[in-house]
DNA sequence: GATGAATGAGGCTTCATTCAT
DNA sequence: CATGAATGAAGCCTCATTCAT
């Protein structure tokens, strides 16, 4: 995973940076301060500040996916396993905003433009435990009958929005209250 | 609204570039260009090149509020008026894709960072629909009892979700779809 | 010819510099001063460096075809046409040493690497006055029977080498020495 | 000459990169690469890379200058000498057109502007060679009285120009026009 | 008001050179 | 001696903004 020790710290640093402020208002000179290295050498590792940007997408999306992988209950029940993705997604986004505010400006970005969905939900990985859930859901007549997208965002996009409003401070979210929240989704796709 | 012609220009412009390209990759030069101005003449109408970015929003949350509002079927049941607002606003969305673009970038930019929820929900005029909406829902017992910034996530979290989906070409909405999708967001928030 | 001031300035600038320096130890921002404006101004007139270093190329092989002209004795005896060029060509050279020591370089750079000759001698212009002359010559039995090439090598190969010698100091170039150089010249390609 | 292998392999990574793409197009990072040792290496060698175009220059000067001198009829007439000098000189640079290459940047380049002529001809060894050549050839009233260097000129200027043309493949020299050429060089000095 | 040429700060990137291993 | 990761000065270029016309 860590190539290097510099390595990581050129990408904490962009990531701070860029959820900070934003892609275009992180220059690399400032990146390559935060990260204490030289300019030069954050080229050693990437190619270009895009290079980096999109580097940097991959692997929080990576880290994302292992985060929602850990302890998913394989072969339990299909509600459970629902509550388990939408327990951990939350929990994982509020603890590191910086990864929420990144990826949320990627999405939206020209860089990101490409990427489906908030492709967080999409990794090779989640792609399988996601599309399976949603299925089997639907062939067991457990959920509504709808593309696997809309379930999904049924599921997720609830939780994003109150993610980011939680972030900003607009409201703040607790333990219970995304409990609920995560049973409102959970309303939204069974039938 | 237009206080002369080539202002609108500008606008109109500024808002075809930011969202096709994102804001830091639309040079004031080239708006200018395209709204069929010198450069010196945005700077008549805007202070600066940040000024254009929020001005822009500004008009845009008016008109996706004004589109909202249109044949709100005020004094009918909590249930219509949901519907209502549900139905227009992919509606417009879709049709406007500048819009959404220009939004979503926004909203994710340092720009918008200071703006509430997916603002466009929460202009001035909105804002009062909104609550009351929800608010009356959850006094009358026909919504769960949430906050109300929970049960609008609830109710457009998944919109937005889905219309960018749409939008970049991962889903093929119809009438229909959409139709669904409100209903299942309408399970979300009811009790 | 001249669209504007500025643009013969940098012109004039960039000429100087590059024939002192060198390309590459021309940076751009010197030979904007040196022209007496800023660094950005170039740009409005070039596409980037590279463009001016082939700009300049173009202007000066242009000067140089316009001088050889000048009083290009038409319908006169071949031999008195080749004794203008070869009068001008080095009194313009050494009048405008630059304009040697920029020739020099950019035909032995990568920049000038499809550049035919010391192309000076191929413009559309230049080319069918040398082209007849030599082919011309050959066909009166004047000039002896090699490739027009070859003539022209055998013409102002000497010249070339001897002004180079001269703007580096290492001849001292007079009139005469010039005009027996010259007679040299004929002898070698007369048949 | 060759104080180790690394030397000769950096010696010659760098001929060819330079020939190629010009110095400064020539990171010291490549050369290293190409010649298959470690860019600090380069250093032990030669003390910066100004030192590395220099020593090339040298050496290849001297590589020329002995290849000239192989088989050189000394003591036979002056006119063998001179067909000698003018068969061999091409002979290699159509043999070696990195080398062609290599130089001819060198002189028209800040580098070289110090050295004299093509300096390929004024190297120690060479310079007795010719001079005594031309010196001789005056004396003895068969050349012209011109000074040595206008004969130089006369002499090797067509070549020169006519290899350059070879080499970039706007003339397909063969042994017999190259044969012909030298006999005008020969017509052009001779008295 | 409108224009658009000019400005110049600031960003990204390259690359000769160093130095700890 | 050799290595090659690291350095950071310096170059090219962009673009928001100004201002004389």
């Amino acid at each position: 995973m860590k190539r290097s020790n510099k390595r990581s710290d050129i990408v904490q640093a962009a990531q701070e940076l860029f959820a900070e402020r934003g892609f275009h208002a992180a220059p690399m000179a400032q990146i390559a301060k935060r990260a204490g290295v030289a300019a030069g050498t954050i080229y050693r590792y990437f190619e270009a500040k895009d290079a980096l940007v999109t580097a940097l997408h991959e692997e929080l999306a990576d880290k994302m996916c292992a985060t929602l992988r850990e302890g998913y209950p394989v072969g339990r029940p299909l509600r459970e396993r629902f509550f388990h993705l939408t327990r951990k997604f939350p929990q994982y986004l509020i603890a590191n905003p910086h990864h929420f505010r990144y990826m949320a400006q990627y999405y939206h970005s020209p860089y990101g433009i490409d990427d489906r969905m908030y492709g967080l939900l999409e990794k090779p990985g989640n792609q399988e435990i996601l599309s399976n859930l949603f299925e089997e859901g639907k062939a067991q007549k457990i959920l509504k009958d709808l593309p696997v997208v809309v379930l999904c965002s049924l599921a997720f996009g609830p939780l994003i929005s109150l993610i980011r409003a939680h972030i900003l401070g607009f409201v703040d979210l607790d333990e219970a209250l995304i409990k609920r929240t995560r049973e409102a989704c959970w309303d939204a796709i069974k039938r």
